[in-house]
DNA sequence: AGCACGCCGACT
DNA sequence: GTCGGCGTGCTC
């Protein structure tokens, strides 16, 4: 009897074995219907058997075959089964997250043709004047479809309301469809013609045989997406598939716009969770069918089927949104070489500020370093960088004079600047000036965050919001006061200071809504705002060629943080809004404001010296012992019950110690944050100088986690993590 | 995970 | 007498 050895969304560690109708045929990889308990389940056939360990009356029969979407292919099924097992996450539960959302029901699901307009002979014949002067959308669509074939993705970013438009046009006569264009053919835009460097790196991608992996290190401003498009182009040449990895998905629709301009021919598409199920599923079988070319995504398409897959991209690879935080724990990254390696193709990891495991491997050899040290501009001169030493001026609501005297002069100018603070709200906390109350969250460790606007206090870990009490809840005193300085309170400041000029907000609370951020990046491009204020989301890869002073408020957290990893992560940050300084012809300014003007990172960053930090901050890791010279594996563990978690923990601990020479295991401490959302948690480190040797230990160790007394102890293994 | 089975306390 | 609490165990 054959038997079907199936992978199913649940978090056991097995394959579940089925039987199937003598003569059907199967494929591995094919999508299934199954009994399972009292429900059907879909799931993935990973491997036939002859025969099975159960007893046959334990055996189902498959309910059916899902045959409307090709099995995934055996490249993909192995990757799956390696991070099930790097990870040591559940088969099932880690083959079926990698499935869009659709392909995960029963739901019936075809690929779409992709549907190509172009004008009929009469259609050819019109006139943009003979249409009426108020039909601008169609007149905008008959312009654009003058010079050929077009697809209804294509001209609904000339207008969202384009298929009504459409449809008119079509009754007309003047629009209909038509076969897709010829596949095979290839044109490309090239815009630039490339630097040196940026030759160098193209050609020694280009000319690796099968597997390797790239360390492109090249400054902001160097070009590294032109050296993604030059290497693009000669894949597309050849007819291969390209899986560019970018960390967000803020940076998709810029970078669809961009490649989609330099290869008008190729099909591209972008993968990430702001797409519909339906959209997302369609994409993914497109990409399975071979013909996108181009697949752009964040770390979810690390997954996705690429039957002609000839390289991987990864943009920003020391970026921690590669790392997924929940579930299968996996970094996108990581699993993209490992992918690469699989397929014999090479991969790129393209950053200004590599992560230091990149950076070693490449100094090791493991990776083959590509460096771009100018700026592709001519004229585009690195800024200039310098700190205020917040000891000796007078600081108001967290400004310096000299940051508000060059703010001024932009102003004044006409010029941009950006104002970068790492803290969303008003202010991080609020105070009472008699007894010294604090607003903490009752259900987290952290404190709640003043939002002046809302005039509500909210905790940026579990969601809690509550109105500002009128008064102290401890002692009545009246008087609470926000200290500490947040995006609104800069804002607010500045409105005052420079009444004359436009401020724009950019941070999680002002670009909630979908479509603002693209919005307000419009009216920055369009010199509608003289001074930015935002977080993180400001400094990620946008160029603002007006941008001429970037001012950073209080970084110095990082520098006395308990994460080894804070100012390997501040540089990036950094170095990264820095760049957004001068990227055209007028020279950038750089100011940040210290208590540690002298502090080596500052020293390094202001010299442009990444190499230099680097070998600085490796040496540290080296004598104290921590990655990339040691591998890590995190225990993690929340309860609302504080004892449970310790208790679950130290009996996790006694089963690991002995179980495998060459490991350390740590004590049980707390988490970073000790509570949060009501729940107490704790973890558990675990050490090696070999990864093979943790691994080794893990295999041993999870069943037996699996095993321990039955608690309300939610926990979760996070190998090489990131963050504790 | 989900859902059954099962064995003990307060209710129409 | 039984409704329902959640501990334990199984699902091919």
């Amino acid at each position: 009897m054959p038997i079907l050895r199936v992978a199913l969304d649940l978090p056991l560690s097995t394959l579940f074995d089925y039987s199937i109708a003598e003569g059907s045929a199967v494929e591995n990889g094919q999508r299934v219907l199954v009994p399972f308990g009292r429900k059907q389940l879909v799931g993935i056939v990973m491997e036939m058997a002859a025969a099975t360990d159960l007893p046959p009356n334990r055996i189902k029969e498959i309910t059916r075959q899902l045959s409307d979407t090709p099995p995934l292919p055996a490249d993909l099924l192995s990757l799956l089964r390696f991070c099930s097992d790097y990870y040591h996450h559940p088969i099932g539960a880690t083959v079926l997250a990698a499935l869009p959302a659709r392909l995960r029901s029963e739901q019936a699901i075809a690929l779409r043709q992709i549907e190509h307009y172009a004008l009929s002979t009469s259609g050819r014949a019109l006139d943009v004047e003979q249409l009426p002067k108020r039909r601008v959308v169609q007149q905008r669509l008959l312009i654009a479809l003058k010079s050929g074939p077009l697809t209804a993705a294509q001209l609904r970013e000339i207008a969202p309301s384009a298929p009504a438009a459409l449809k008119a046009m079509q009754e007309a006569g003047w629009v209909e469809l038509c076969p897709p264009p010829d596949t095979a053919a290839h044109s490309f835009n090239s815009l630039h013609t490339l630097t040196v460097e940026q030759q160098q790196a193209v050609d020694a991608i280009t000319a690796a045989e099968g597997y390797g992996c790239f360390l492109l290190h090249g400054i902001t401003g160097s070009g590294k997406t032109e050296v993604y498009v030059h290497l693009m182009h000669h894949i597309l040449q050849r007819g291969g598939q390209v899986l560019l990895l970018v960390p967000e998905i803020n940076l998709t629709p810029q970078l669809e716009n961009y490649f989609r301009n330099r290869f008008p021919d190729a099909e591209l598409l972008s993968l990430h969770s702001g797409l519909s199920d339906g959209e997302r599923a369609q994409n993914w079988l497109r990409a399975q069918s071979g013909r996108a070319r181009i697949v752009l995504g964040t770390r979810l398409s690390v997954f996705t089927p690429l039957p002609q897959l000839a390289l991987i991209l990864v943009d920003e690879e020391h970026d921690s949104s590669f790392k997924q935080q929940d579930g299968l724990r996996y970094s996108a990254r990581d699993v993209a070489i490992f992918r690469a390696s699989q397929r014999g193709v090479p991969i790129v990891l393209g950053s200004a500020t590599p992560s230091l495991e990149s950076y070693h491997n490449a100094q090791t050899g493991r990776y083959r370093m590509l460096r771009l040290t100018r700026r592709a501009a001519e004229q585009a001169r690195l800024p200039a960088m310098r700190c205020i030493n917040t000891n000796q001026v007078v600081m108001q609501d967290g400004l310096s004079a000299p940051l508000l005297a060059a703010l001024g002069e932009r102003v004044q100018r006409g010029e941009q600047s950006l104002l970068f603070i790492n803290r969303r709200g008003y202010a991080p906390v609020l105070m009472c000036t008699a007894c010294g109350w604090l607003s903490a969250c009752p259900h987290c460790a952290g404190k709640l965050v003043l939002h002046l606007p809302e005039r509500r206090l909210r905790c940026h870990h579990c969601g809690l919001q509550q109105y500002v009490p009128p008064a102290c809840p401890s002692c009545g005193n009246a008087d609470l006061q926000p200290v500490g300085v947040g995006t609104q309170r800069v804002e607010s400041v500045l409105a005052e200071r420079f009444p004359e000029a436009r401020i724009l907000r950019v941070d999680r609370d002002s670009t909630r809504n979908k479509g603002t951020w693209d919005a307000m990046r419009q009216r920055i491009a369009d010199d509608e705002v003289d001074i930015l204020v935002g977080t993180q989301m400001l400094a990620k890869g946008h160029d603002f060629p007006n941008l001429t002073l970037v001012g950073v408020l209080n970084p110095d957290s990082a520098l006395y943080s308990s994460d080894f990893r804070a100012s390997e992560k501040l540089f990036a940050q950094l170095a990264q809004v820095a760049g957004r300084a001068g990227r055209a012809e007028k020279p950038g300014e750089v100011l940040i404001q210290t208590a540690f003007p002298d502090h080596p990172l500052f020293n390094a960053l202001r010299t442009h010296d990444y190499d230099t930090w680097a070998q600085v901050l490796l040496e540290e890791r080296r004598q104290s012992g921590f990655p990339p010279f040691v591998y890590q594996l995190l225990l993690r563990a929340e309860s609302k019950m504080p004892q449970e978690v310790y208790a679950w923990l130290q009996q996790a601990r006694s089963a690991a110690l002995g179980l495998e020479p060459g490991v350390e295991i740590y004590g049980v401490v707390a988490a970073a944050m000790p509570l949060r959302a009501s729940y107490h948690r704790a973890q558990l480190l675990v050490q090696s100088d070999s990864r093979k040797t943790l691994q080794q230990f893990a295999r041993l160790w999870r069943p037996r986690l699996d095993e321990l007394t039955p608690t309300k102890v939610r926990w979760s293994l996070d190998i090489d993590p990131l963050d504790f």
